[in-house]
DNA sequence: TCATTATATAAGAAAATACTTATATATACA
DNA sequence: TGTATATATAAGTATTTTCTTATATAATGA
């Protein structure tokens, strides 16, 4: 049972393109920045600011390696989470277009 | 599958503390604005402008009969939806305060 | 028909949000 | 150490959203 609170916290960070656009590219694979900018075609600041607030809402994780930093889902406690996310289209064609010579 | 357009324009409609408790009340039955206006403590025009939102995206259908407009849940096409208010406490405790001698 | 009640709509204020540009931090590597 | 690259942060702007107040519409019943 989560709170009604709560909840909405997480549906306002994906109630937005940009953010449940990355969501479903993380179901694929961890990304880091750069690729992100890449595929959704914005910039590197907005990119950031975002992943900070799905990092703060709990539904990404981050790991540095390096200069980069790779963000994962972390929605295994969110079952209904995973469920919505697959009532999405598959983002995998966005990822094969974007290849480590890009950036990292 | 749904689109992702479509599916934040969801998302957004609940990403809203009032809109998701009025979902939640729905659950449990039809209501009509003047108990959904007591329930949730605010005033009458702000209640019917969530609800025309939750009309325009199609998560709610309403009954107009007398002078009352009632308003119930029309999510059987979404049952990503009905999960997810699964995971939300019940308000049935909430519908329990308010009786018919109140408005309608 | 007139008053009352329920709901909707309109307009405006205040707050929240998303994005931009500029800059800071941090790592890698020559 | 100095430069380049990746990412984060800050500040400002523009847009969107929520709520309020005032008013309109519609149904009811005296």
């Amino acid at each position: 049972m989560i709170e009604i609170d709560k909840m909405v916290d997480i549906l306002k960070l994906l109630g937005d393109k940009c953010r449940l656009t990355i969501l479903l590219l993380l179901q694929e694979k961890e990304l880091c920045v750069c690729e992100i900018v890449e595929i959704l075609q914005t910039s590197q600041p907005n990119i950031s600011q975002h992943m900070r607030k799905l990092k703060d809402g709990g539904l990404v994780k981050e790991s540095k390696r390096g200069q980069w930093v790779y963000y994962r889902l972390a929605i295994e406690d969110k079952p209904f989470l995973a469920d919505l996310l697959a009532h999405l289209p598959g983002q995998k064609e966005q990822l094969d277009k974007v290849t480590c010579e890009d950036c990292c």
